[in-house]
DNA sequence: ATACAATGTTTGTATAAACAACAATAGTAT
DNA sequence: ATACTATTGTTGTTTATACAAACATTGTAT
């Protein structure tokens, strides 16, 4: 009786409607909920996702346009939210000599700083953990990887 | 290897935080996928929805605060985006005589004009039908409700 | 009646997303 | 060299979202 409580609705026409109202739905949930947690970082949710992209990446930098493809929201304008990140000094932003067009990204210490504090109690704060198995994130994880393919 | 290849990552800390960007990957590429397909009728995936939720109260209208909490994105702004939907006479907004505070939205024949015309081609087109199983749609929200939980 | 709290909706403002057009550099073919 | 095309980022503009404050109306307690 989830979702239906959730959004109100009595009945579902179908499985495949509740799952793709349930997906939307519960996407929006996790990032009310993630927003909430890294203010306190003063960051975006995408903000963080770019910040653990770079990390992945150190001390090597990243061009722009790989930051872009690894982000969630595909369309965000990544030029804004990387200068977002650099306005408060989490990232470091190069030209790059050897092919002047391209612009060098990589995460600052101060920015890894976050990263850590972070990591310190974001796994137990996410919900996500406690409540569903791993058995079933796998399964998830299966379902909604088909699902897109 | 679907999620892995999508944003370009090798690999996951762990199945829960992959299941995380996972939903939120999944709900963006939806999203995306939804725009695209409402840009023809000139309404946007929550505007659809808003338009699907007076129709199930149809022809009773409902008040704003009861479609607020139907919808799927609740921190948007519902009084504005009945107002775009107004513009476009696809909803009717009533003063309520009785209760002078309320507001009362119902859908026009031209907004239940368009849903059907939606609907003729929707569930085809959406490829959640074809590519996960009737099956795997009951386990997806089993699973996601349980996370919400 | 009067004041106070609750309800239902709107509005202001700051920030971010969507989309397209633009600019600069690099590579390639003639 | 010149023109053409592809690559890589930036900027402008419109629209949407997040959050809080404001507003009007109703209900309640004294």
């Amino acid at each position: 009786m989830g979702l239906e409580e959730d959004v109100k609705q009595a009945k579902f026409t179908n499985e495949h409607q509740k799952a793709m109202v349930n997906i939307l739905y519960t996407s929006s949930w996790l990032n009310n909920r993630n927003a909430a947690y890294f203010k306190k970082f003063n960051i975006s949710p995408e903000q963080f996702n770019v910040l653990r992209i770079l990390r992945g990446s150190h001390p090597a930098p990243m061009r722009l346009a790989d930051v872009a493809e690894r982000m969630i929201e595909k369309n965000s304008n990544c030029t804004r939210l990387v200068e977002k990140l650099r306005q408060k000094e989490l990232v470091d932003r190069q030209l790059c000599e050897s092919n002047r067009r391209q612009v060098d990204i990589s995460i600052t210490a101060k920015g890894l700083k976050i990263l850590s504090e972070i990591d310190k109690d974001y796994d137990q704060w996410l919900s996500i953990q406690k409540s569903i198995t791993k058995t079933e994130a796998i399964e998830l994880n299966r379902i909604l990887d088909k699902l897109r393919s």
